[in-house]
DNA sequence: ACCTGAACACCGTTCAAGT
DNA sequence: ACCTGAACACCGTTCAAGT
């Protein structure tokens, strides 16, 4: 008897799930800390405020994720796979050309301005791949998409033949610098704007791996 | 009598400024900062940890920096005026030619692998140059050795004529994510090192200037 | 002028306890 | 299974006091 009752109130916390506090915990947490760091930063990320927001304990994340780099490292994951199905879409919705390529780029900057929480926990350093099999899945699988579309490239001819991988580092490093420099309002400063500035990269790029 | 005495004691201590507990107290804290850093990250750093390495109070330090991202934008400003210099060495010995450029690139992620406590602290987005001038400015004048290189090179006729800034924000943004991927340890899990990839960065780079 | 120690208002994390 | 409140060991910063 007891054993049934007991299993009864676990299933019926179980059913809960999906209807508790706050409906999903776990997502409650993570939109809330964007929202935070896009407001505030990262540093001013605290659990106890956001548990205080969400109206739960604030021990109550710790049911959901490790610690609090565990959280970040969630945002970190989540924002590569949001990046990676940017760039897809990109690269398919105009027909994997060199234009598609091009278009891959504009999205890769689109995406770090409107998500600028997510792409500072992405790259700031807080959080290491090397620490979350996830993230790490994720940020390859971002990554890999990029070295895809240049193989695709070469095989049709408008790409020349060179280690695309090497091409994939350089193209991404410069596109990462490009966005860095718009979400810092770096070129606010010197009257560029982002997508100006991409476009103008785009350029270069497509000089540099078509000769 | 007691204006007197005041002014010897103040002048007693002013004298012993650059003698005082451990020499340059400012200088201290700005060392000890940046050995924390590059051996724990810049989470790790806590004020009253270096204050108890260098022997001295806990609020020691609030008599050089007015808080502690006014110690991070010091070591920032610092990393950039490191970092003006060595480009600007790296252009100069070697002719301010276009290999003076490419060596220019080479100098600037030796100088992020070297020193990344600097680095990351420079464009980590834990200070923002807005806030400090003494930054701004130090950042302006490592961004303008890049400018100024790039108007030489058209001079000569070395780069094609466009407009310089636009060439020297994607060719720093460039070199800029090269230096992350470096000191990420990105580039160890691809098998690629650094100095491979900046110099082929910098052959993309000659080749999109020069067309 | 420069430094100190105590105090204040925080923080992440642990843990026994509740339902 | 999921959540709580109290407790622990921190943290940056302020401030009256010392020399």
């Amino acid at each position: 008897m007891l054993t049934l009752s007991t299993y009864i109130t676990t299933m019926m916390f179980v059913a809960k799930k999906h209807g508790y506090h706050h409906g999903d915990l776990r997502r409650a947490f993570l939109e809330e800390a964007v929202r935070v760091i896009s407001r505030k930063g990262v540093d001013a990320l605290t659990l106890r405020s956001v548990g205080e927001r969400l109206g739960v304990s604030r021990t109550a994340m710790y049911r959901h994720f490790a610690d609090k780099s565990a959280l970040l490292a969630a945002v970190a994951a989540e924002g590569f796979r949001m990046l990676r199905l940017q760039l897809l879409d990109a690269w398919e919705r105009h027909g994997r050309s060199g234009d598609a390529f091009a278009e891959m780029g504009r999205a890769y900057v689109r995406f770090a301005v409107a998500n600028p929480a997510h792409y500072r926990v992405m790259f700031g350093g807080r959080v290491e791949a090397h620490g979350d099999p996830d993230l790490a899945r994720e940020g390859a699988g971002a990554f890999q998409v990029l070295v895809d579309a240049i193989i695709a490239l070469q095989k049709n001819g408008t790409a020349r033949a060179e280690n695309p991988l090497r091409f994939a580092q350089v193209i991404w490093a410069t596109v990462h610098g490009v966005a860095m420099l718009a979400i810092d309002g770096l070129l606010e400063r010197q009257q560029t704007d982002a997508d100006t500035l991409v476009r103008f990269a785009n350029e270069q790029i497509r000089i540099s791996m078509s000769v």
